[in-house]
DNA sequence: TTACTGAATTGATCTAAATCAATTAAGATG
DNA sequence: CATCTTAATTGATTTAGATCAATTCAGTAA
């Protein structure tokens, strides 16, 4: 719980679009670690972001977590068509959040096409998103992964903040590994091997400065696979 | 190809909603292994399969494919918001599809609310997937994910199909490979695992019987796991 | 039938990442 | 401030699954 994190204010605040903001609400905030919803939970609410960050996570009996997704400020979350919630809803930093009921969230999207389109419209980026993640899951190394991860903070922090003071999201190294299928090792590791190589400066434990983004997003495709192919078929020494 | 792929009849065709239907489409009939649209292609089209399956899928410029979804008989694909498809989208079996223009679905979908929550609903069970898989990816191993794909793939041939003839989705070794992110070396050997074990029985290179679910179901989730620890934590001798 | 082709299986070996084990650094607390 | 706690880093070792290499099997064609 960093000190800064208390200097709380609404100044930043996000809201819904007009269509969305008549659903009767209640404003939350909550500390971070703090787990919003947790698997199993009944499906009963869902939560408009004004502030701060949010994961989706599943956690195996033998506490193994993935992160499947962050939600940020201006993202709803807690969606489903579930009785009850296939994952847990989780803070990552202090957030403000607007909570509604189920039903009434249903109710209004049903029946108004201005609300059901931005929804649709989340759910559509969301989806693009998912797919980079179950691609990047299940065919990139722990390099391609992490610069990935790099690649991909970097875009997203610089779609959603103006206010300098909000741009950095709280993850800790076990966090990364965990959206990236990697242990807490293995992601420092790598960001100790990319700093070597000049790419990022880690100027404090939550904050890692791009140096070298083109190189970044080169390694998060492909080059490390290339690199491996390159040095098989063209070092004859 | 097999030959009884070729005694294609419309009879099992599946229209999507009446809501849904009117919008102006073209069927085509594709051939199994045919690439439907390639990442990088222009997203100009919407699919409605009424017959066969198709899969989404990303491949890495070394050749390591990743399947991101199966497109099932009833389920809509090709929906986006960029120009650009970011996947693969190609034919298992003989599929017959409605293609509509992406202009005309989507005037059709944004002017009607019947359309546009039959898509979002659609969506919404799509991202429960999604989130199975991430899941899956992120934290199980091969023989987890194995059994998971057999769990998978039994549940929704139940729900899709009434007509046995239709029963059986054409998945090689290599595209349940592509799917758990495995080689399909590992993949063959789990089968054979499960073979040797009284779970399932490989009648034809395209059909695995589930011989005991509730120990398929319960590798599929965390079985592996414990047993490791029990090991662990159990044996002194 | 026999030969041919591509897929699946099985075995041997290798390796990327996990695990195990300290050590070091950074924050938080009294 | 010193102390306590938790996170990050780094090194040594292990291992699950990949890779490499045949072999077997199934399906098709001649």
């Amino acid at each position: 719980m960093l000190a800064n994190d208390k200097n709380y204010s609404d100044q930043f605040l996000l809201n819904p679009s007009p269509e969305l903001s008549d659903i009767k609400y209640k404003r939350h905030i909550f500390e971070p670690h703090v787990f919003i919803k947790q698997e199993g939970d009944v499906a009963d609410s869902v939560f408009f972001v004004e502030s701060g960050f949010l994961t989706m996570s599943k956690t195996t009996c033998d506490g193994r977590r993935q992160i499947i997704n962050f939600v940020f400020p201006g993202e709803y979350c807690g969606i489903s068509k579930r009785k009850k919630y296939i994952y847990d809803i989780e803070c990552l930093s202090f957030s403000s959040l607007r909570i509604m009921s189920r039903h009434d969230f249903e109710s209004s999207v049903g029946s108004n096409i201005g609300m059901i389109k931005e929804i649709y419209d989340q759910m559509i980026i969301w989806s693009d998103g998912m797919d980079e993640l179950i691609f990047l899951l299940g065919t990139k190394t722990s390099e391609a992964k992490t610069a990935s991860f790099l690649v991909f903070l970097h875009i997203r922090q610089q779609r959603y903040f103006t206010d300098p003071s909000y741009k950095e999201i709280p993850l800790s190294r076990t966090d990364i590994g965990d959206f990236l299928g990697l242990r807490v090792e293995t992601v420092s590791r790598t960001l100790s091997k990319f700093k070597k190589l000049n790419l990022i400066e880690i100027i404090a434990n939550n904050r890692i400065k791009i140096l070298n983004f083109k190189s970044l997003a080169k390694i998060a495709d492909i080059e490390n696979r290339w690199k491996q192919w390159d040095q098989k078929h063209t070092h004859h020494s």
